[in-house]
DNA sequence: TAGTGGTCTAGACCACTTC
DNA sequence: AAGTGGTCTAGACCACTAA
C-alpha cells in the first residue's frame, strides 16, 4: 500500500487505525487485517453519568424513612439476592417527597443484603441515596442497575400513606443494583401514583466507537 | 518531555493520543496540551441496536390495526408535532397480541405527521413496526426515540377490547420518534393491562471514550 | 519569533504466523 | 524464510498562536 499510493507506512497505518477505530477493520498481529464491515455500526444509545439519573427525581425531592424492619426472605426476595429462601434480609420504608411543597411522591421501599445490613447506622443521618452511603460504607461500587417498570394497584396502608385513594394505579420502578462480580447489592421498590410521576428516557441514534 | 524521558516524539505523542482519547487531556494547535480531568468520565449506558430493540415486546407478537381515524389535533397532540392546533392527524389504532396463544397484550394508538398521511396505504400489508414502513416508504431517518412510561386506568372501550375488568392499572408507553431535523414523525401510546408487560431497563457502568 | 500540535518520510527491530 | 502488525527513532515541514 505504501508503494501503491506512494506514501510511507506511517500513513497507512494512520489511516488503518482510523478504519479500525470505526470497526470497519480488525487488526491482527501476524495475521493480517481483515476487513469486517462495509458501513460503521450505528445504535440508539443512552447515557446516564450518574446512577442519579436513572433515579429521575428533580434535585427538590427528600426520601422521610419511616420503616426499619429485618424479615425472612420469600421466594422472590431470595432470588433477586441469590440467597436462600428464609434468609434474614433488611427493609427500609419511606416516603418521597417535594421539599418545597411536600407533595407525596412516591412510596419506596429499600432491601439490603445482609452482609449490609450494619448500613442502618448510617441511613438517614444526609439526604443522600441509600446505595450511596452503601458504596462509601463498604467501598462496593456499583456496576449495573437494572430497572423494570411496571403498573400495579394501591391498597390500604400504601394508598393511605400516599394520601389518595384507595385502586388508584400506580407506575412502579424495580431498581436492582450490582456490584462488578454480580452480587445484587440493593433493590428498591417505588410506587408512584398516576400522575405524580412519569419516567422519562431518551436515545439518539449514534456510531458506535472502538 | 522526549528529552526528559530520553524517547521520540512519536512515543510522546502517542501517549498523549491515548490520554486524549480517554478524556484526560485536549490538545489545541498552536495552544498546547491542557489537564482537564484527572480520572477518566465514566457513565450509565445503555445500547439498543434497532429501534425494536425499544419497542421490547419479544417476537412474537402482532399488531393487529382496527382502527384508522383523521382527527383534529387537540391541544397536547398539536404540541407534540409542533403544530397549530385543530391540524388534521391521522390516527391508527389496534390491539398487539401474541401470535400463538393470542393472548392480548396491550392497546396502541399511532398518531402519523399529516405530510405522511399516505402511509396508510402502505401499512397493515405487513407485520412490520409502523415507524419501519415510514422510514422506508417516505425515506426518513429515526433520529431520536423519547420515551414517557407512566400509569394509568383503563375505562370501558380500551378494556372491553383488552378484556380486562374495568379500571384496571395499566402501564402507560409513549414513543415519540423524531428525524434528524428534529421533526416528529409518529408518536404511538400503548397501554399494558397490569401484569401484561414489564418494562426492562439494564444500564452499565462505562468508561467513556473520545 | 519562538513554540505548539499536526502531518509525514525513511528506516529500524520485534514477536508472531504461515508456508 | 517471508510476511504481518506493533513499536520506536530521527528528522522534516506546516499553520497557527502568543509574547
Amino acid at each position: 500500500m505504501c508503494e501503491r499510493f506512494s506514501v510511507s507506512r506511517f500513513t497507512i497505518r494512520n489511516a488503518m487505525a482510523e478504519l479500525e477505530a470505526a470497526g470497519l477493520v480488525e487488526r491482527r498481529k501476524a495475521i493480517g487485517t481483515i476487513v469486517k464491515a462495509l458501513e460503521p455500526e450505528t445504535a440508539y444509545v443512552q447515557t446516564f453519568q450518574t446512577v442519579e439519573g436513572l433515579l429521575q427525581y428533580a434535585a427538590g425531592t427528600a426520601l422521610d424513612i419511616s420503616e426499619m424492619i429485618e424479615l425472612q426472605a420469600g421466594a422472590e426476595l431470595a432470588g433477586w439476592f441469590d440467597l436462600e429462601e428464609g434468609a434474614r434480609i433488611v427493609r427500609l420504608g419511606g416516603l418521597r417527597s417535594e421539599t418545597e411543597t411536600g407533595r407525596k411522591f412516591c412510596w419506596t421501599e429499600i432491601y439490603i443484603r445482609p452482609e449490609f445490613s450494619g448500613l442502618l447506622e448510617h441511613v438517614g443521618l444526609d439526604d443522600r441515596p441509600v446505595h450511596k452511603t452503601l458504596e462509601e460504607v463498604f467501598d462496593e461500587k456499583v456496576q449495573k442497575v437494572e430497572l423494570e417498570l411496571s403498573a400495579c394497584m394501591l391498597s390500604g396502608k400504601r394508598a393511605e400513606q400516599l394520601e389518595i385513594e384507595e385502586g388508584t394505579a400506580a407506575l412502579r420502578v424495580v431498581r436492582q443494583y450490582s456490584a462488578t462480580d454480580g452480587r445484587v447489592l440493593e433493590v428498591s421498590v417505588s410506587d408512584h401514583p398516576e400522575d405524580r410521576h412519569t419516567f422519562r428516557l431518551e436515545f439518539s441514534y449514534e456510531t458506535l466507537v472502538s
